[in-house]
DNA sequence: CTTCAATTTAGAATTGTTCTAAATCTTGAC
DNA sequence: GTCAAGATTTAGAACAATTCTAAATTGAAG
């Protein structure tokens, strides 16, 4: 019998990972308590740097591996904001990321766009809406 | 007296470069007319190789000099789709990217994403927003 | 406890982007 | 026109982000 849950969501983790064909491993475990810690959208190289101060072993292409099997299974989302290092964000609500130009910082906002409800005070320059899926003739052909 | 217009837009551009403080320069107009030759969202690298053809010897920096000052003067946008590179548009009326996961092909769709208007048959796996912007933080402080 | 596949690891390799310093080109002042 | 000042281009080096590789480790199933 299991007393404590040491972590975040640990069934709901094997669960996730389990229906992708992934175990939830330690390292794993790790890198989505950090995501979930700070919910400040670090990029790889920051979530490597957090998850080594409780796990000093562990690797950055472990880290990517990670954050791969975390994606794919439903549990995180990439955020590509620019030409720069891609971002890491737990919050699987839909919703979209602001991104301050002048201090750098990204918010999650609530969608949908029509009339998109944004903080009080925010100014918007542009945003960009990526949509994946898949097209007609490849729907087709399948 | 100037006879005739090689290129496109010339003029649109001079204006639009300047108005940022830049200069049309034969280069910017090669890979201007590059995006706007065939328009499937090609990387720096892409742009690189097809501008070679009638430009054989400008260089990688200078692709990516001339896609910024695009950027920077309005003239294309940049476009980031997961980890990959960056891929550039010239088309700067308000839409969104298509990615398709089958074909890899990247297809510009009307918003707002109220109904995100897409071409029939296409079926949408998972969006994303980002908006740029300032934050009410950073508007107060200036 | 053995076997097999999945996972992790360190570090090398690759890819995408930016930087650097020198050469070239433009523009405006004369 | 000529010249100086500043912008732009160039090749290649440097850097940053990500992926790959091969060996070691781990975990699950029999």
């Amino acid at each position: 019998m299991k007393v404590r849950s040491p972590h975040v969501d640990e069934q709901h983790l094997t669960e996730q990972l389990g229906a992708t064909g992934l175990r939830l491993t330690p390292q794993r475990q790790q890198v989505y308590d950090v995501l979930r810690h700070k919910r400040d959208h670090p990029t790889a190289e920051e979530v490597f740097i957090r998850a080594k101060k409780s796990m000093p072993e562990i690797s950055h292409a472990t880290v990517y591996n990670c954050l791969d099997a975390l994606v794919k299974s439903g549990l995180a989302r990439q955020v590509t904001l620019d030409r720069g290092a891609t971002r890491y964000c737990p919050n699987m609500r839909e919703h979209g990321h602001f991104h301050c130009d002048a201090c750098g910082t990204v918010f999650d906002v609530d969608l949908p766009a029509q009339a998109m409800k944004l903080p009080k005070g925010f100014k918007v320059n542009h945003f960009d809406i990526a949509i994946h899926g898949v097209c007609a003739d490849c729907a087709k052909k399948k």
